[in-house]
DNA sequence: TTATATTCTTGACATTTATCAAGTTCAAAA
DNA sequence: TTTTGAACTTGATAAATGTCAAGAATATAA
């Protein structure tokens, strides 16, 4: 069953780049009309083909976004919190890409699509927070695009491990955030083939002991990785 | 050199979705700070990595869109009369993402982008139109995404045969509207894999000679290629 | 028109990636 | 703890896709 949003969870999404301009009393009226709910891990919250009701928001675990087609299934996208989810559906009330699924146990927030049309409608800054954040979105997808056409599996791989590397800040050593063979799926490959591309990374330096990564040395593998901020660089 | 736009191109660039909403005062203010050129086939407009200067707008001819890595390039799309690209670069006041090429001879519209984002902030329907234009372009990658992650190279030739059809009001015969080799890049592969392609297409009904194109039974070629409006309908 | 260049196709082959079938490791549950 | 199941790895093999080289078809320029 869904309760109404708890105002302790104000502060959390009022934080996100979305939220964070506009009006006390637009803010305001959007939860009023939202929920928060729990979940436990591995629960479908979103079919794609479905309508979208609802702008979703990680409060805390993480979802998988998925796509399916024919039988197969890739992995899109895993959102963490602080983060919405299908923002252009809900814009262009339009049904849902992609399906989106708990990781973990998960808190998520659930504000109507309707609500969200409107106050655009009404509030300039939410507007222009909407413009920016749909521009990234789209920006990133498209950088995601070119590392499918443009690399190797390979590649796309070293790639990943330098990018995670950066997000930890620059440590030698860190913790995989993704399943393995979540990380092959997101990556087009099958998790044989991400198994083996780990081994492939070896000779640059790269030891994996189950989630644990090592990069020996960073220049070598960037040497081979070749990062690109015009693909890699996800704040650009 | 550049000239000013003339006032003949008006009506054309006014009848897109993303300028028919504002109010004529600032659509007049964007047009008048915007230029036209004339331009011959096989000239680069845009270099990826490049600031984002101007909103460009193909008012004919045609223009794709690509990106390099390593050496490699792939073609990201092709836009058609009347229809601007890298609206997200102006907006985010970004670098382009993709480089730009004209195909054939083409007329192009170049509206400042700090125009735009001037105009944007105090033309409520402009930005509505921009998030709707953006919430659509989003969407139409992902699409793509699905497209490149979840269908192997035939299956994609298949979905893109049918998708033409459906542009030419589902006639049995028509025109491709790329080169091969560019078709090639757009759907992830070589010349020479399309080339194949095709020929794996005969036992669905599929005649090429040239650019022209027969699909005998498109039911047969349906059963096979399984569209779905989740990835092949780029209107929803 | 002829000459030239480019695109397209085809065949042979190499590489990449997926599939299938074990076995192993790891982690959750009894 | 032991048990059970899932994830991961590995090897063998198959399928998909890319590369290279050559020839055919097509378009462009002289």
């Amino acid at each position: 069953m869904l309760i109404g949003m708890p105002e302790s969870d104000y502060p959390d999404i009022r934080g996100l780049h979305l939220f964070k301009e506009m009006s006390d009393e637009h803010f305001n009226a959007l939860m009023r009309g939202s929920y928060v709910q729990n979940f436990p891990p591995q629960i479908d919250l979103i079919i794609e083909g479905d309508p979208s009701d609802f702008l979703h928001v990680v409060l805390t675990g993480s979802v998988e976004l998925t796509s399916m087609w024919n039988g197969r299934e890739t992995s899109m996208a895993t959102v963490r919190p602080v983060s919405t989810f299908i923002l252009a559906a809900t814009i262009k009330d339009a049904p849902y890409l992609m399906s989106a699924k708990t990781v973990e146990k998960s808190r998520i927030a659930l504000i109507p699509s309707q609500d969200v049309r409107n106050i655009f409608d009404v509030d300039h800054d939410f507007a222009r927070a909407i413009v920016t954040e749909l521009a990234q979105c789209y920006r990133s997808v498209v950088k995601s695009q070119k590392d499918l056409k443009l690399r190797t599996s390979l590649e796309r791989l070293a790639n990943y491990l330098l990018r995670q590397q950066i997000k930890f800040d620059g440590a030698e050593e860190f913790e995989l955030q993704l399943e393995k063979r979540r990380l092959a799926s997101f990556l087009g490959m099958t998790p044989e083939n991400l198994s083996r591309a780990f081994k492939g990374l070896q000779p640059y330096g790269i030891t994996v002991n189950g989630n644990h990564i090592t990069i020996k040395d960073q220049d070598d593998l960037t040497r081979f990785a070749k990062p690109t901020p015009l693909i890699d660089d996800y704040s650009l």
